[in-house]
DNA sequence: TCAATAAAGGACAATTTTATCCTATATTAA
DNA sequence: TTAATATAGGATAAAATTGTCCTTTATTGA
């Protein structure tokens, strides 16, 4: 569904959230151990959400991940998703075609349609936050 | 979503069950032309079709890939996909962990688990012989 | 029976994705 | 100001996926 990068940056991000609730700042020593992805690649990972402006960092001891506040409020899952994969997930055909549309649609075009839109609104209506919140209830965990 | 070769295997299937609902059996190359797919990479993913006995073949000149009239009204995308890309679609976690369901759940596993049991209905709901009989409606196509 | 056609399948090649290594640069605290 | 810590980023390497090539085997029709 999500390439790897995608799966890590979203395990990442969500820590990330929770330790910035708590008023930590996250290294990535400490992140890709706490969502098992591998530290160099996850460092490429965390480097596009920087870029990007999703996520901010600091250098230096004491340095680290982290969001402030109100971007925790605004951050959809969605907008991780989009930065790592793009919005092929939404817009490509299930059976590989290029041009795949209302006008031109696949066999299985308008059944895709309803599934993705689904799939994207969920990730559009996630924000970091409220999974933040959620899991205080913590049954859920973010690795392995 | 799918591997490629899911999708050049669904678009064979496909266009396979239009032509045998014509009485026609479809070589090889007649399916890569008509779902745009790479001849010799094909072969492959109908072998595995045939090897599953969800489509049959026979050698010779006047050979091809076919599906008995039944078998058409049986067969499912979801068989389809099963073979190619296994069932990890519906099972794996959507941040990427082994170890993912109802009792450790990661913060995404419930929004995922209904949007993927929505996209295994549709497959298991969708038989090679009614989308043949849509395809009559022929706006629809299999290529590029 | 022979030639042509077509699938079966093993070995191998290219490409993409995933992952590592190493150096540079910035920042903090003592 | 220096040592330690941490992110940034280029160059490579490993693994998985995608794709090709070539030989074998089966079947049909003339």
């Amino acid at each position: 569904m999500f390439s790897k990068s995608c799966e890590y940056g979203l395990r990442a991000v969500i820590f990330i959230a929770q330790q910035s609730h708590l008023g930590h700042k996250a290294s990535l020593t400490s992140i890709s151990q706490a969502v098992d992805s591998p530290p160099a690649f996850t460092a490429k990972i965390l480097q596009q959400l920087v870029k990007n402006n999703l996520i901010d960092s600091s250098k230096g001891p004491k340095g680290g991940f982290f969001m402030a506040p109100e971007a925790m409020k605004n951050l959809t899952l969605e907008a991780v998703v989009s930065v790592l994969d793009g919005d092929s997930i939404y817009t490509n055909c299930g059976l590989g075609l290029k041009q795949c549309n209302d006008k031109k649609p696949c066999p299985l075009h308008f059944k895709f349609v309803a599934i993705k839109e689904e799939l994207q609104a969920m990730l559009q209506n996630t924000t970091l936050i409220m999974l933040v919140n959620e899991m205080n209830l913590d049954r859920f965990h973010l690795k392995r």
